[in-house]
DNA sequence: TATTGTTATACTCTATAACTATA
DNA sequence: TATAGTTATAGAGTATAACAATA
């Protein structure tokens, strides 16, 4: 199959020649190392939540539970660990609450702060997760346990503290600015081979 | 491996003697892989979200634009090889028409036919992704080249077309059913450590 | 005034159901 | 009736801004 050489397929104007188009489909091992990213992240984002539903659990509320696995926290605390929003969080919070999975209470000492703490549905849900051969099975589908032990070494190294939070660094952008005028704009004919 | 049983972790946000808690994280290398997938999907998606807003586009917008660089496509045809719906395809074209990166119009064959075509300027999206060493920073920034390549195979070998699409195999729920009473409920003071 | 958390609002991605236009 | 696509509605996750309660 020829990688990325989709010369021919229809351009912006004329959508083709027959019909919407010849179908060519660069295989991902001609993608760059972005669009794996984005598409890996997608599948398994999707998967996950799939089978994360029977417990009512998304892959962003599970991490919650996680973190409350190791003791109670303070919403703020939650939602720092997780690099997202107390608004966020706050919300999240009551759904896993109304769920089951944690509980909220005042702080004694400080009224303006909410105790959270999972319950033992919580660590229910977490240990079955745990345990759960199926998880494997999720990415064992495709990969060998060799592969699967391979890329569990990668995503924590990944998810290594020292990595770059939830503010990526940044490598400023390139030539283009879909802000201020496009890379090459639907009628303008630039270079586009 | 015991989620809750390592209790030397960092002092995550440390509240306090009193407080919240004793703030016990478990690192990653003890999570079971469900979770670890969980994490590192979260992100993946939100860097590389992060990255990809300079040119507007987004985990779930990028990959229409690489299906189209392949040929023009039915939105059919593009809602079916990214595993969405037909209407969540249109909302993204909307957004992605609107940017200049594709265009819109209608079959002459078939008039309820829309034949969606990349535009320069998306494939000028698509080229700068593809040059970009910013992208592969992204993830070097914890890998090593060697371990960015490893990578890159497992994940190429995850998005296989043999792969289980979007429709999991699910792997039958556990025990636990939150949809018919929690696993231990909130009330119920079950097993939990 | 500063801190903790919530509500209000908005946007994206996603889905299902109902609708329009075309066949 | 069947097909292609859109609109309506909903829910999760996300964010910012404004607010309430507490300190």
């Amino acid at each position: 199959m020829t990688p990325h050489d989709e010369g021919e397929a229809g351009e912006a104007g004329e959508a083709g020649p027959g019909r919407a188009g010849p179908g060519v489909s660069v295989p991902p091992s001609a993608w760059p190392t972005g669009r794996l990213l984005s598409a890996a992240a997608r599948r398994v984002e999707r998967e996950w939540d799939a089978y994360l539903e029977r417990w009512s659990l998304t892959h962003a509320s599970l991490p919650v539970l996680a973190v409350l696995a190791g003791g109670g926290r303070f919403q703020r605390e939650i939602a720092s660990e997780l690099g997202v929003t107390e608004q966020t969080i706050s919300r999240m919070l009551v759904g896993l609450e109304r769920s089951g999975y944690l509980q909220r209470q005042r702080n004694d000492t400080d009224r303006r702060q909410h105790v959270v703490a999972i319950t033992p549905g919580g660590r229910a849900a977490l240990e079955a997760l745990n345990d759960s051969v199926a998880v494997e099975r999720l990415v064992a589908a495709t990969l060998t346990p060799d592969q699967v032990a391979q890329l569990r070494g990668l995503l924590v190294r990944m998810l290594r503290p020292d990595a770059p939070g939830p503010r990526a660094p940044g490598p400023r952008a390139p030539e283009l600015r879909a802000s201020e005028g496009l890379p090459n704009g639907p009628g303008s004919q630039a270079p586009e081979g």
